[in-house]
DNA sequence: TTTATTATTGATAATCATTATCTACAACTA
DNA sequence: TAGTTGTAGATAATGATTATCAATAATAAA
């Protein structure tokens, strides 16, 4: 199921089809498109990002319909949403809390699940402050790999 | 200097002051009083909470001013933005990076810096993913100890 | 103290992301 | 195949934030 770090997109899109299904929704060939780059979610795109993107194949495709599959999706569980500054981001591929470190030069999104320790946070904090903790969201700010070499 | 898990805010509000002076910007009254309510940033107020706090004192006061002094004070490192749903949030006592854990019922913002371990993730984070952290943002959602009762 | 310089002010327009509204249309079901 | 109803696109509305600008006031210089 998991291929290099990353969810199986292929299982992702179908699983997200069969819970739209399942919430009543429809499907349509602009959802199909939108769920098939959800899937991937690569770069962790924002909706502008995912509506130029599906533009080229669907010249009238809305930015309204990009909003409102992805609040279906945020709904079912099947979407996580990444709050940055007036600016929401979303990855369909790991729709669960995970750690993110994002390149200060040339603002991209890694991910950053191979970092242990969360669990151990989650734990002091309900002991230290006790705070039950449900979700998160960690956003490291760096220089990424390639960016630290140009920079310097 | 510390008191009870918080920066002295008299402290704070001369550090800002002399921030400010030394950048050569003027003081005034209304930054006086928005200073003097950032030193200590009790609930790590919003753009929003700020003017309408300081409106009962200075009822002309503009939402344009609280904006561009908060820039100012952003610019100098004097004032950390915390990066919420749409909504940017500012603590002026601690403006280094530090966890928050926000209620999901009451909606309170609570700091978290007592929680050890941040460091061990950052070298963490340099070390598998060759990614130079120069700050971060780390938030946990969930129930506060009081609204853990009353949701039960 | 007075004056000159110029940062700051409030009002408001502009911007940007997101949400709400509404009618025509099309996906699914019986 | 037709009826029900969720979805589409267009666009207005919203809410947070930023930009603009002339009047004002804080500071520095005389």
């Amino acid at each position: 199921m998991i291929i290099n770090n990353k969810i199986d997109p292929e299982f992702r899109y179908k699983k997200m089809l069969t819970k739209i299904r399942e919430s009543g929704g429809r499907i349509t060939s602009h959802r199909l498109a939108l769920i098939r780059l959800l899937a991937a979610s690569e770069g962790h795109p924002n909706a502008t990002q995912l509506y130029e993107a599906l533009r080229r194949q669907f010249p009238t495709i809305s930015l309204a319909t990009i909003y409102k599959t992805l609040a279906l999706l945020k709904d079912e569980g099947e979407v996580l949403e990444i709050d940055l500054h007036n600016d929401s981001h979303y990855d369909g591929n790991k729709p669960y809390s995970h750690p993110h470190l994002i390149c200060t030069h040339c603002n991209r999104i890694f991910d950053g699940d191979i970092i242990s320790g969360i669990q151990n946070l989650n734990q002091e904090i309900e002991e230290k402050c006790n705070f039950q903790v449900s979700r998160h969201q960690l956003v490291f700010y760096g220089l990424c790999e390639e960016c630290q070499q140009k920079v310097s």
